[in-house]
DNA sequence: TTAATAATGAAACACTGTTGCATTTATTCC
DNA sequence: GGAATAAATGCAACAGTGTTTCATTATTAA
């Protein structure tokens, strides 16, 4: 099955599916870059939810539009244009969120991962500290990882 | 090939790995660990080079030492007793590393990644600050990864 | 509408990590 | 030192993750 997104079907699904979120074509046009059927459905489904997603998690979401290479390759477009960001968990788990406005031209990101339900939230307002490194050393990125409970599963496992 | 840790030829070649590093199979006793091949090897090979390292170097050093199958056990084995420990960054390399003595309590990591060479530094003097954290989240350890360029290759590469 | 360019998806592959099970090894206790 | 026991090993087979090539199809610009 392919995808068209200048199909009549399609055009109705968009219009449908941006009643809430008008800018995902328009994100695609300001990075230059076509609008194709599964880039609009991941910016879409990452907007919608609000959270960051496993690949798995997209795919059953995005039913037989997914194909594992091309997700692969949407991926690769959509982290290079910075729209989205992704989040590796040790050998746990790899998860994508969109970027927010602020990520956009700082390199810094803050996350929390949920040891329990494998929850991971963007702490976009945490500002990342200085850290001392060696002489001669460059930084241009720093990435923390926070691990602990979430909020849900602190209530349910109170103490440590 | 098997290899036995108690036959002649492996009491020589012990001996004359620690004649500089003498406390790999105390490490072990410690742990109420028993003292196998493969991991007196992977302690011995942390120790002597001092820095982090991936599978496949490790495979590399290990020769015919090197079981796959082996190798995952072990190193799940010494995560577990917190002798080393696991750096992974993004989708691009998985690194073991020693940990230093005061790692073994504490929870947090600082590590410095080059996007050149893709060596991993461990800052383990670096304090890691304070984040803050949404309510009812626990915090339990905390993971600090600064990408840039080492010493060596800020060197050939000054300006950005 | 058409031409040019880019994205897609199929096949095939390489790498990463795990499980079950029979065999081998390290340790403990004598 | 030697046997009993509990653990580690390594083989086979598998599941998951990510990439490359290439012919086909879709998007965009003119």
């Amino acid at each position: 099955m392919k995808h068209f997104v200048n199909s009549d079907k399609f055009d109705i699904f968009v219009a449908f599916i941006f009643c809430r979120e008008m800018n995902v074509v328009d994100i695609l046009k300001s990075k230059g870059l076509k609008k194709t059927a599964q880039r609009i459905m991941l910016i879409h489904l990452l907007q919608k939810t609000g959270v960051s997603l496993t690949e798995s998690e997209i795919k059953s979401e995005m039913g037989d539009l997914y194909d594992r290479i091309t997700f692969y390759r949407t991926v690769q477009t959509l982290l290079d244009a910075r729209i989205i960001h992704r989040i590796t968990v040790d050998n746990i788990t790899v998860k994508y969120a969109l970027n927010h406005s602020d990520h956009e031209h700082s390199e810094n990101h803050v996350h929390f991962f949920c040891r329990q339900c494998h929850s991971v939230t963007c702490l976009a307002d945490s500002a990342v500290r200085e850290y001392r490194i060696p002489k001669g050393f460059q930084s241009e990125e720093c990435e923390v990882l926070i691990k602990g409970l979430c909020g849900r599963c602190g209530k349910k496992q109170p103490a440590l």
